[in-house]
DNA sequence: AACTATTTATAAGA
DNA sequence: TTCTTATAAATAGTT
């Protein structure tokens, strides 16, 4: 529906092929929103562009709920736990926005689409923010524990090749005869077959 | 596009809301593999009617690979938002995300209206399984974490002091003058530090 | 399901 | 990106 017939395939010029993208994306989400607004049905529509970047759109039922559905119709593909991720993964703050946005009809308020929009992105915001603390949290400690597993390792090396210098250059009585890489098996056989 | 331009709101006839949905949603998966086919991007689509009957799209990922890249999208924005927290300007709309919240709370228990509520039971008890066990896994993570960290330091300073013992017992040559407790300030200026 | 009068979407160009 | 416009496509109401 432009100046030509458009054949669908692939089309191999860049910048027109991108500039369909956005012009098509934005077409499908606006008649997946009319479908759902005219006929009261539950969709859910997800675009991922060649660039990875993601789009989406789902009606006033949370995309989860449609999910669930689909997972419900091909049960048989879904292991369990497979499942059990993706309720996680999936799962959440819209949730809230759709209440959000019942309250809003609810009490009559008159609000414009902009400064609904923004109140939607900041209680989005908001939840969001409070659901990811928690994990970021846990995230950080275990980044920086790892940090310091790592700082320590590279500790033990460089100490371990001092040690194999002293070895060469100076104590013979010792009864030290360890090579850097196996610096601590006779002094903490158990150490090192948990360090890897 | 027809005889007649047509409000985008319910169509309160039940025959023709029928009919409109059978065609837009024709219109829409078409129209959803066009875009996937022209512009080489993966789309899911997943249209549930009002009686409750599931139709979908996919392009040539699976749907649940889609899903899975829009959960990782959700992942993604949860960090960014995180960072942006602080620029956020709650103000009234905190207000309302409370009372919200509440009402979240609320509705999980009179909840019991069609077919569905025995479904998303179940996945609420599955969800809450896998959220556990995430817990339960990170905490585990934390701790082999710190038992490496407790080992690594213990080795660290076993081999300080057997430096110390090579010391006193047999170079003298060497420039290594290190005592145990600052064994590497001199090669690793900055390691110690962070161990703190 | 078909048919068409119209509305919409959009391809190409600026 | 955004707008403009000629044209292709989708579809509302009708048969």
């Amino acid at each position: 529906m432009g100046r030509k017939k458009l054949e669908i395939k692939r089309i191999e010029n860049k910048s027109s092929r991108q500039v369909t993208f956005s012009k098509r994306r934005n077409g499908l989400i606006e008649k997946a929103r009319q479908l759902s607004v005219l006929c009261d049905a539950s969709i859910g529509l997800l675009v991922v562009s060649a660039s990875d970047k993601l789009y989406s759109f789902s009606s006033g039922d949370k995309l989860d709920r449609i999910l669930d559905r689909y997972g419900q119709k091909h049960a048989d593909e879904f292991k369990a736990l497979d499942l059990q991720s993706k309720a996680l993964t999936y799962g959440s703050h819209h949730e809230l926005l759709e209440l959000v946005e019942s309250k809003l009809v609810e009490s009559n308020v008159d609000v414009s689409v902009d400064s609904l929009v923004e109140l939607e992105d900041h209680l989005g915001t908001a939840l969001s923010v409070t659901r990811a603390r928690k994990a970021e949290l846990m995230l950080k400690l275990v980044e920086s524990l790892k940090e310091k597993e790592k700082l320590l390792k590279e500790e033990n090396q460089v100490l371990a090749s001092q040690m194999g210098k002293k070895n060469i250059a100076g104590a013979e009585a010792d009864n030290m005869e360890m090579s850097p890489g196996q610096v601590s098996d006779i002094n903490h056989p158990v150490t090192l077959p948990l360090l890897n």
